[in-house]
DNA sequence: CGTATGAATGAACAGTCATTCACATTTCCG
DNA sequence: CGGAAATGTGAATGACTGTTCATTCATACG
């Protein structure tokens, strides 16, 4: 059994980087067997099938998305933190976990409909949190933006972005890159950005 | 001979709209056919293969953009005018080409290594006219940014994100889509929005 | 009229796909 | 130790893949 378990994490961790390289209907499970150094028969001893690895990968995204999301947010108040925490969060989160997002965003579609519609919906959730910290921050008169619901889909373009161009062998470490985009978050709600 | 051209371009349309909407390779040449009304082997008849197929929507595609954008900067002057310019066409753009552009994004993995480095140099170009804009205004002290290469790519997949979400039966038009885009980004680096 | 051309067909090709299964091997637990 | 459960193998399945090709057809040209 821990062997199992073993072997079941290498599978999803090898899956996780192949589908992120190169997409979810350009990986075989031939591929992936032999990713994990086993035969292709083998890897339905720990999964039905193709499909529901996919989605199992991904809601394991999306669920641990929006459980830290509730970590980073949990007791800050006040509009302009919260904005601030989501930013952090959101940017850093993605900069950690580059595969993930990435096989998140781009693979919803190969997903059969049910399994889709989990998936959307845990995505609105969390798009949800943005989306009103914004509309609070307007009737605050705290915020100069022309729409909520649309600029919380540009911040969330905008910072998902960042797994497109990061490395970590560039010239930026994270936390810098962290902080630019909150200084361009905030700056885009017409708020200062922070004084260092 | 006008008939080829017509089947040609019935070819690429009909492509270009399964490609965006499934991905390339959960696209089949039966697929296409049948989107086209002619049978598999006819499509030999007027491209080379599938993968010629796909480089030749996303390079149009680019060119295309990459003209579009020098006719929209054409005698602009002045960096926050020429920040506007881009942006409007940019938007503009994405929103009036969504399958387009969501394939010259998407796709680029699928593109065999010659033609996905052609496609990559037109990218470049592209990206560049923006950052040299940004960092125009920063050395004239007009804008406010951390970073101008990464304020470029924060503001490029801001702006292509509009793809993912905007529909025409919506309750925004393209323009007030557009003019929202544009005072994102003209917060984003430190300038008010225009007044109206 | 004969013939060259561009275009479409439908069958065939060799290969790959995800999945299944009978059969080994290993691992665990009483 | 013994047997059962878990795990891996390697071959087989039928469906589907991109591509090729001999053939047909309609039209255009000298």
């Amino acid at each position: 059994m821990p062997e199992s378990r073993n072997t079941k994490a290498k599978i999803r961790k090898a899956a996780l980087r192949l589908f992120a390289e190169r997409g979810y209907n350009a990986v075989s499970m031939r591929d992936l067997a032999d990713a994990v150094g086993m035969r292709q028969g083998g890897l339905y001893n720990h999964f039905e099938g193709k499909q529901v690895l996919l989605s199992d990968l991904m809601e394991t995204h999306m669920v641990g998305l929006l459980e830290a999301l509730d970590t980073a947010m949990a007791g800050i108040s006040g509009t302009r933190a919260r904005l601030e925490a989501f930013v952090r969060h959101h940017v850093s989160h993605h900069l950690n976990y580059p595969d993930d997002v990435f096989l998140a965003y781009m693979e919803v579609r190969s997903l059969d409909s049910d399994n889709r519609a989990r998936i959307i919906a845990l995505r609105n959730r969390y798009e949800h949190v943005l989306r009103k910290i914004l509309e609070d921050g307007c009737t605050e008169g705290l915020f100069r933006i022309g729409d909520a619901a649309v600029h919380a889909r540009m911040l969330l373009a905008m910072m998902t972005g960042v797994t497109v161009w990061y490395r970590d062998s560039g010239r930026l470490s994270r936390d810098e890159v962290v902080e630019l985009y909150l200084g361009a978050a905030l700056q885009s709600v017409g708020l200062a950005a922070v004084q260092s």
